[in-house]
DNA sequence: GTCTATAACTCGATAGAC
DNA sequence: GTCTATCGAGTTATAGAC
């Protein structure tokens, strides 16, 4: 999982997963009769932890919803800042690597976004008392993993965090243009953190 | 150039260079003494043929600044459809794929988002009129950028050009909160090509 | 400058002993 | 189930003839 996240699939050998993991090749084909199936389970291990061990933890912090959601694209900036913005998000690496060669790793990085997007819809329909009554909220949420998605793109290209900070800027500015004239506005900078 | 936007640069073989170019390696070699130079060379040529290539023929066809940058992102939009969104953005790929590790191969894919970025921004200034006054055109360019780049990997990921299009729907109707009230708004859907 | 042949190495995967 | 040894193909790159 680490190594498909740091160096991605196919520059990673087969030959430095048995050395990392302290495994025998024979075990290892053992359980996965191809380095393809490592992948697949490695997919579906993200499908299993992605609420439990990243949003829950996030979700508990914060009792607004929109704060929810940011907090959880705050996650992603950690963890750009932890490894000076050359580690993006494990499944858009993944999917643009080699979404149109494996059918079925492209189903199971779907199947990843579709519980992302889901759980930040959630979120945006808790808030739906605040935004106005024509947006829609499965559109916007598929909105915010498109600019999570390109703003770490452009974190890792640019070795900064500076465009990724600007696309969250610019996505709050439009996301407080959604939001009913009484209702409080989502904070620029670190100001709601 | 073709063969590293179908497959990317790590899944792409000399071998396979070699035989679609109908060249062998000695020569290959004599101009290119690395497959990392050829690659180098490759995002070279991006930066020389982005403006006249792809830029100046949409921009010819609309006369309102507006209407240019979105016929960009219809560009890219044509793309993903002819290729059954297989094929992405050739500089957001190489930049997944090798920014962290080449440093030269991560400029080079910087400065070819500086020159996209930069087209867009001059389309804003000259849209400027119509935007409001506290409008960053840098901010909003890179925004276009993020946006495409996290459409073009969500259509990929699903196979579907739907999430691209809701992405630049998204973006569309941001840019029109970010108009002056008098200003013609952006047109979703086709109606303005 | 371009050719053929191949070196030197790494790749994913397997066979067979234990 | 796990080990060692290794296969065969594919990799980038080079040497040396022309």
């Amino acid at each position: 999982m680490r190594l498909f996240h740091e160096q991605g699939y196919g520059a990673t050998g087969v030959a430095q997963i048995l050395k990392e993991a302290e495994a025998k090749s024979g075990s290892l084909y053992y359980y996965f009769p191809a380095k393809e199936d490592l992948l697949l389970a490695v997919l579906e291990q993200y499908k299993k932890i992605m609420k439990p061990a990243l949003m829950a933890p996030v979700f508990e912090r914060y009792e607004d919803p929109l704060d929810q959601v940011f907090g959880l694209l705050e996650k992603y900036r950690d963890m750009l800042i932890k490894t000076n913005c050359t580690l993006g998000c494990p499944i858009g690496n993944i999917a643009l690597e080699l979404a149109d060669r494996h059918e079925e790793v492209r189903r199971l990085c779907g199947e990843n976004f579709d519980n992302w997007k889901s759980a930040v819809g959630q979120c945006l329909e808790e808030a739906g008392d605040h935004l106005r009554p024509d947006v829609k909220v499965g559109e916007l949420a598929s909105f915010f993993l498109t600019v999570m998605e390109g703003g770490i793109m452009q974190a890792r290209a640019y070795r900064s965090i500076e465009p990724f900070d600007a696309a969250i800027a610019s996505l709050k500015d439009y996301v407080n243009h959604l939001l009913k004239n009484n209702a409080r506005p989502v904070q620029q900078s670190s100001a709601r953190d």
